[in-house]
DNA sequence: CACTCGTGGCG
DNA sequence: TCGCCAAGAGT
């Protein structure tokens, strides 16, 4: 009942469209005017694979660099699958969303012994690998193995939205089956490699979230929306709401040889397994944040710390969170005991560690601090 | 389904 | 300045 609602809207909304003239049109347009990009050199599985988990929610233009490094890096399944945690996750540092290259490596891992080192190619497979979801099977399936599985990301939403008239609200969930059955019906089983490619590239340089270049679209006259005038108004899509505040005292920390004291993040949730300055969260008000920041530190390393707090406060903004860190500086003992939570390193071993941004930004408030007093 | 999970760029 | 975004997946 439900899939027969789905049915009915795909054929109310496809009614009358000369779906072969689309397809042309639109790789047509695809093959002429597709950017130049590094993963765009062949179809392997695993280039493919490495370049559709980076473009998660994340910009072409910042991937580029580091997918250029990943792949000199880490050049196959293998070399991925063998290599050190911490410099896979180095080599990831800075891009974000860094649970992506955990489930990554995993799954290299897994196709790597299950399936001998050759990415497989059915949906079921596929789909059961980590960090592999709908869009990013289809676009596998698809791109590297020529399979007609609808890929279906924000860009081909946004779209589809617009040349069918689809009024769903593309941020549930729900909304993404609509589209794949829409493109189940659409896409070109000669080519469904181009074909999704090209209504995503179309999303990105053409069909734009706002102001669309219309009068440039290749596909312009099969738009429903563009024909109404009412391509501004699509995609419908509610808003998110805004992130809470979170207040933290970090410290900066050094031994008298000039070493830092950095702790490895938990293994899941935000940020997991990066390193950082030891912090906590502090209230501002009650009864203080150095002596908040001195007594968890203390009780960290059972010894007694004591900081003097620097001027400026950094503020880090993520999707769901913010945090507004007061930096404090500090030296430490010289009978100082190692464990596997914390590390002392010097500043050049300190390249070797995978840090967050806002506590890349703590150094850099802290070299400041001690170049011009 | 609602929420978590990063970052840098843009109008 | 700030909300919105950019080739989503896991829980």
């Amino acid at each position: 009942m439900e899939e027969q609602k789905v049915k009915n809207k795909q054929l109310e909304n496809l009614k009358g469209m000369d779906i072969k003239a689309f397809q042309d049109d639109l790789i047509g347009w695809f093959s002429k005017e597709q950017r130049d990009l590094p993963w765009r050199k062949d179809s392997d599985p695993y280039r493919v694979w490495v370049s559709e988990i980076m473009l998660q929610q994340t910009r072409v233009d910042t991937v580029i660099p580091y997918f250029t490094r990943f792949m000199e890096q880490f050049p196959s399944i293998r070399a991925l699958a063998e290599a050190d945690e911490e410099k896979v996750l180095k080599a990831w540092e800075g891009l974000g969303y860094y649970s992506r290259v955990r489930n990554l490596q995993a799954a290299v891992r897994e196709v790597n012994e299950k399936y001998d080192g050759n990415v497989p190619d059915t949906p079921k497979e596929i789909s059961s690998l980590k960090g592999v979801g709908p869009y990013t099977a289809g676009a596998i399936l698809s791109i590297a193995y020529g399979k007609p599985e609808p890929a279906v990301d924000g860009n081909v939403m946004r779209v589809l939205s617009r040349i069918l008239l689809i009024s769903e609200d593309i941020a549930k969930p729900a909304a993404r089956k609509i589209f794949e059955a829409s493109v189940r019906e659409l896409i070109d089983h000669s080519n469904p490699s181009y074909f999704n490619q090209a209504l995503m590239e179309l999303g990105a340089l053409i069909c734009t979230p706002t102001s669309p270049s219309c009068l440039l679209c290749p596909v312009n006259e099969y738009c429903q929306a563009y024909h109404d005038g009412v391509q501004q108004e699509l995609p419908v899509k509610s808003k998110k709401k805004k992130q809470r505040a979170v207040d933290l005292g970090a410290a900066v920390l050094v031994d008298q040889e000039g070493r830092f004291l950095i702790c490895k993040r938990p293994g899941e949730g935000l940020l997991a397994n990066l390193w950082e300055f030891p912090n906590t969260e502090v209230s501002p008000a009650f009864p203080g944040e150095r002596r908040q920041l001195e007594d968890y530190i203390s009780g960290l390393y059972e010894m007694e710390i004591q900081v003097a707090v620097l001027p400026e406060r950094i503020q880090h903004i993520f999707t769901h969170l913010i945090w507004n860190i007061l930096v404090f500086t500090g030296g430490l003992p010289e009978d100082f005991e190692k464990s596997d939570h914390y590390r002392l390193v010097s500043p050049e071993e300190l390249k070797d560690y995978a840090m967050p941004v806002s506590h890349q930004k703590i150094l850099k408030l802290y070299l400041d601090s001690i170049k011009t007093p």
